[in-house]
DNA sequence: TCTTTGTTTAT
DNA sequence: TAAACAAAG
């Protein structure tokens, strides 16, 4: 019986469990799998692409301990899968969809082209609990606050995770680029010294952190999520970003932990479903990733000039507000910053120094492993006040009452700052192993005063606010 | 997913 | 005197 043959169209699903689109492949017969090197990824961040690499080495692997293998090749999408088409003879393109504005014109395009020459191009979910389409409110309209959204979705049904599927290899195999000439951690110097050591690549990786997490994380995840000197999160960020597991997985393992009454397996479903929010207002306005979300902050005084010399402290971690500094070296040295962090370095970035919240998302952009596109974009327009979502007041931090808060001991702060400190941490060491010789820092350095402080920056901030004619 | 200020309550 | 609370931005 001629089996039929689909080409397998790996992008941001690196996973080969709960996998809609290979599964739906893998049923019809062989399956091609493949990643394009296109602009998608010529465009990442340093981090995110090195990132990626050590992604596709364990799919690599994966695969081949299924008897199938990983295609690499070069190009734009299009072109690529048309010349693939031709060498194999597939009838099939499969792919997970995703929904920044980018990708969804390239793929329309695709589906399009490939539709017109008789291949079938479908797209499958798995990237969000939730398509952004079949969430909406009573008038119809999608969602810009996350209350309302959470409650509309929170008692849904998630389908069950799907099992990896057997995978038939075709009888002959295309021609594969080999994935060291890519050279994917080429502009993250630091990659291979010193972030390897954090980082934790593929899907058997998110299996076992996430079977730790739901054992022993889980129960106290409500509070102490927020102490960033404590591992209190579910770490899966890396994880989610690069696919490695889906959130239909996390979704249905935090479900479990609830009916065993674990108090904070909800609260981790809800960071989930702020996950999809970011996806939600992403897919509906694509505007989400390129300028303040309310256009009427387009009054807002911010400095867009990169090089300023409050743009360069930040982005080198020496503004003198220790907590500002701690998160911006944890990303430096690790490609992650705890969630409570990030959102004082954003604010301490757009409210004191008053610098334009782009100039630090690209940052973000350039230094996180953990980059998500969605999330990125929200939690800048979130600190900036930009956003949707927006509060009723003008929401600015103040770093000293958040680190008292939340770092009462200093221990996040001891962990990554190492001037002034007679025994410093290894990792607050690292960071001077980390960075560019060029930055001529050194942790002998004494620890710079406020470049703009707390009470200051929030005065200048409030003023701004106040006339902002809007 | 906040901060400040002023007031009340507990020790 | 500090902690807890309420209100407003």
């Amino acid at each position: 019986m001629p089996s039929k043959s689909t080409l397998l169209w790996f992008r941001r699903d690196l996973r080969l469990g709960d996998h809609p689109a290979l599964t739906a492949a893998a049923a019809r017969g062989t399956v091609i799998p493949v990643f394009i090197h296109d602009d998608s990824v010529a465009n990442l961040g340093a981090a995110p692409k090195w990132r990626l690499g050590l992604s596709l080495e364990c799919l690599g692997a994966a695969l081949e301990a299924k008897g199938s293998r990983l295609i690499l090749r070069r190009g734009p999408a299009l072109e690529v899968l048309e010349e693939l088409i031709e060498e194999t003879g597939v009838d099939a393109v499969y792919w997970s969809r995703l929904y920044d504005g980018t990708a969804q014109e390239r793929d329309s395009r695709v589906k399009e082209e490939l539709g017109n020459n008789g291949i079938e191009a479908k797209s499958f979910g798995g990237h969000v609990l939730f398509e952004p389409w079949t969430v909406a409110t009573q008038q119809g309209n999608f969602y810009k606050v996350y209350t309302p959204f959470w409650k509309s979705v929170r008692d849904r049904e998630v389908d069950t995770p799907l099992p990896a599927p057997d995978l038939t290899a075709p009888s002959e195999w295309p021609g594969s680029e080999a994935l060291p000439d890519w050279e994917l951690g080429a502009g993250m110097a630091r990659g291979e010294s010193i972030v390897r050591r954090f980082a934790n690549p593929g899907e058997s990786a998110a299996q076992s952190r996430l079977g730790a997490f739901m054992a022993q994380g889980v129960d106290e995840y409500a509070t102490r999520r927020d102490l960033p000197a404590e591992d209190g999160t579910s770490n899966m960020s890396e994880h989610l970003t690069t696919g490695e597991i889906s959130p239909a997985q996390l979704w249905h393992a935090a479900l479990r932990e609830e009916k065993d009454g674990k108090a904070g397996a909800e609260t981790f479903r809800k960071e989930l479903v702020w996950r999809d929010f970011a996806y939600h207002l992403l897919y509906h306005t694509p505007r989400l990733t390129e300028g303040n979300w309310r256009e009427e902050w387009d009054a807002f005084p911010w400095n867009e000039d990169e090089r300023r010399k409050e743009v360069t402290a930040w982005k080198q971690a020496r503004t003198g507000i220790p907590i500002v500094d701690a998160g911006l070296r944890e990303m430096y040295v690790t490609g992650r910053m705890h969630n409570r962090v990030r959102m004082n370095v954003a604010s301490y970035l757009s409210k004191h120094l008053m610098c334009h919240w782009l100039i630090g998302l690209k940052w973000f952009e350039d230094c996180l492993i953990d980059w998500d596109i969605a999330n990125n974009a929200l939690g800048w327009q979130w600190a900036a006040g930009s956003g949707p979502d927006a509060a009723p007041y003008f929401r600015i931090f103040n770093p000293e009452t958040q680190a008292k808060r939340f770092d009462p001991d200093h221990a996040y702060i001891k962990r990554w700052i190492a001037e002034g400190q007679e025994n410093p941490s290894k990792d607050a060491l690292s960071y001077f192993d980390a960075i560019p010789a060029s930055w001529g820092l050194s942790p002998s350095d004494p620890y710079p005063a406020p470049i703009v402080s707390a009470d200051e920056g929030r005065k200048r901030a409030l003023d701004a606010y106040e006339n902002r004619g809007f």
